[in-house]
DNA sequence: TCAATCCGTATC
DNA sequence: ATACGGATTGAC
């Protein structure tokens, strides 16, 4: 009901003033702003609720924080405008997560909140929620979590509500959907609630079908952007509402409200769906793990293999290791070949005779075959068709581009053409496609193996399962059929050097996190089961995969960093924009001593990169500087923006 | 001396 | 962003 005029409005008795964040993006507006609130809105103007407010001659949204007795600003208060809703969708626990993520970003509270609590949909919210509250679920029986050395101890500490935190190394072969629905369903038996975040759609379906069968029907909701606004909105009501105590879903999930938060869970923490697009570009894993640490809540970061960042939680003490013994876990893995890419060892489709072999023999045995091929044009677009060294543009260096029907390379930087090309390693001047596509890939395994079904999985077409019985199937990273039972009897790891020559710090993690999602799925050795990867076996990954070893390569990996100082052994922050506009804002920061700066790089087009590296003490510190600059600025109105990223996933 | 305009600054 | 205030400029 709207004030019928400006003369009308009264304060409301009551904490009269109403603390509000305004949705508006500049830094320097980043505090709330007082104002009165009027009696006919004092009930519905609680903390949490959407409003709308005039500033600055306009109005806007934006988010009641508290109400206040008094207030310290010295000029006249204006009126709330309106709730917009009385629906309390940004409660005290979450809205100290949202300051707590701006703040260690470097960013907005603003831009927080957009990425926390969905865009409003009137009519799911009169629909009046009616999730069915189902009865108390079955008592959780006996697992598989004794497989691990600490598992039924850390079981034990979630459902007697204590907040054990753990880097759990998943089994090849685990039903991971089914492990995590049981750390849940033991915390949701504690009397406490659970956020669970899965990568991608496929993981989330996973897991909301174990938690169906574990917890129950109706106790959990799964959120994820592919559901429509009016869905979404639905189902993000029931959480705030407090009707299911469970909610997992892609990255937004981090965010999700549930009253008194036991575990927060994450599966696969080093998938790079996790770095979240918009600013202030919040990486998952890190808002869990800050949610755990404000709720005093137990973490858990899962999967089959390991990131850096959980390799330096192990490191610190933050967190226990959850993992099998040696003798497990060879038990349960399949066994793993390396084998040359030597182009003259080759039997049909391109295949090294062991690989050939080995798919050969599981076919035989009436057991599925699994090749990962990586996504085609996934990096060196072109090379050698020889020697397999990149095709490189001889007068920039670029990429080259797939030659046109008339021979020629174009270069993917500079346009030049490169009609004569040599390579500069062999001297080879065939050119073809780096990384042979699925699709083509499958077409000759079909030739190789006549009267297989051949099927392909990718992005656009993903497989869910497979039968056990003799089937090739072609995947590419990340789409890998799970199968129905039993696992694969061979396992192909394909054009690995399209991954392991990536130029990203990543790379060689990357990889083995990469091959572990295939490998995991093939049978134990004792059944057949093998992994056949096309790679030097002196590589740190592929050492990795023989041995199942995640943990080992990763602290490899983190030594590594902290020697050449990258994260999560530092704190780091990027900032891109023009030359002008980074200079300038390095200018009006007050970087914490002893920051270092690199660069500046080019960064496409006009734009710049520098970084900046300080210690990982000094990393709030140098988050509040670049903060603090970005609002000397914003106020200025200084017309150039320039982007903050604290420790982005790409540095290099 | 006054009004139109420009610039800087706060936005409750 | 927009709106306001104080300074600046130009014409009477």
């Amino acid at each position: 009901m709207p004030p019928r005029s400006r003369a009308e409005r009264e304060p409301a008795e009551q904490s009269p003033v109403a603390r509000v964040c305004v949705d508006v993006g500049l830094p320097h507006l980043d505090r709330p702003f007082d104002y009165l609130v009027p009696a006919q809105l004092d009930v519905a103007a609680q903390p949490g609720v959407r409003v709308r407010v005039r500033f600055a001659g306009q109005l806007v949204d934006g988010y009641l924080l508290e109400r206040v007795d008094t207030s310290g600003h010295a000029g006249p208060l204006a009126y709330l405008e309106r709730v917009v809703s009385a629906e309390r969708v940004l409660s005290p626990a979450v809205l100290a997560l949202c300051r707590a993520v701006a703040k260690r970003y470097a960013g907005t509270l603003a831009d927080v909140l957009r990425l926390a609590v969905p865009p409003r949909h009137a009519a799911a919210e009169k629909a009046a929620g009616d999730v069915l509250a189902a009865g108390a679920p079955a008592p959780p029986e006996p697992t598989a979590w004794s497989a691990y050395r600490a598992g039924d101890g850390y079981l034990s500490a979630l459902a007697d509500g204590r907040a054990p935190r753990a880097v759990w190394t998943a089994l090849p072969g685990e039903d991971w959907p089914v492990r995590l629905a049981e750390a849940v369903t033991v915390t949701v038996h504690s009397g406490r609630s659970a956020v669970v975040a899965l990568a991608d759609a496929r993981d989330l379906g996973r897991l909301d079908a174990a938690l169906r069968t574990v917890l129950g029907e109706g106790r959990h909701v799964a959120l994820s952007a592919a559901l429509g606004p009016a869905e979404r909105y639905r189902r993000f009501l029931a959480a705030v509402r407090g009707q299911v105590p469970v909610v997992i879903g892609t990255r937004a999930a981090a965010f999700a409200p549930v009253p008194d938060l036991g575990l927060v869970a994450i599966w696969d923490d080093g998938d790079d769906l996790y770095a979240e697009p918009r600013a202030p570009y919040p990486h998952t894993r890190e808002v869990l793990l800050t949610r755990a640490q404000l709720a005093g809540a137990g973490a858990l970061l899962g999967g089959y293999a390991r990131s850096v960042e959980a390799e330096q939680l192990l490191d610190t003490g933050w967190a226990r290791e959850l993992i099998a013994s040696r003798e497990t876990t060879r038990n349960r893995a399949p066994a793993v070949s390396p084998t040359a890419d030597d182009p003259r060892d080759q039997s049909a489709a391109r295949l090294p005779s062991l690989a050939w072999r080995a798919a050969r023999d599981a076919l035989a045995a009436g057991t599925p075959v699994l090749v990962q091929v990586p996504r085609r044009g996934y990096l060196p677009a072109v090379a050698c068709a020889q020697c397999r060294t990149p095709a490189r543009c001889p007068h920039c260096h670029g990429p080259l581009a797939l030659p046109t029907a008339s021979g020629t390379a174009a270069c993917r930087w500079c346009g030049r053409t490169s009609a004569g090309y040599a390579c500069p390693a062999c001297g080879g001047r065939r050119l073809r496609a780096a990384v042979v596509g699925a699709r083509r890939t499958a077409e000759e395994l079909g030739r190789a193996f006549p009267g297989v079904p051949v099927r392909t999985s990718g992005r656009d077409e993903v497989l869910a399962t497979v039968p056990d019985e003799a089937t090739v199937v072609v995947a590419t990273p990340g789409a890998e059929p799970v199968p129905d039972k039993g696992g694969y009897g061979a396992v192909l790891l394909l054009d690995t050097w399209a991954l392991l020559t990536r130029a990203d710090l990543r790379a060689g993690e990357e990889t083995l996190r990469r091959w572990l999602a295939a490998a995991a799925l093939a049978r134990p050795a004792g059944q057949g089961g093998r992994v056949v990867v096309v790679a030097d076996g002196g590589l740190a990954p592929v050492q990795a995969l023989v041995r199942f070893d995640p943990g080992w390569l990763a602290g490899r990996e983190l030594a590594e960093r902290r020697a050449l100082g990258f994260p999560p052994a530092v704190r780091m922050a990027s900032l891109t924009g023009s030359s002008g506009a980074v200079a300038d804002l390095l200018a009006a920061a007050r970087l914490p001593p002893g920051a270092e700066l690199l660069g500046p790089v080019p960064a496409g087009g006009e734009q710049e990169r520098m970084l900046v590296r300080v210690p990982r003490s000094a990393g709030n510190a140098l988050a509040d500087a670049l903060h603090a600059a970005a609002g000397v600025r914003s106020a200025r109105k200084a017309p150039e923006p320039v982007r903050v990223q604290v420790d982005p996933l790409e540095l290099l």
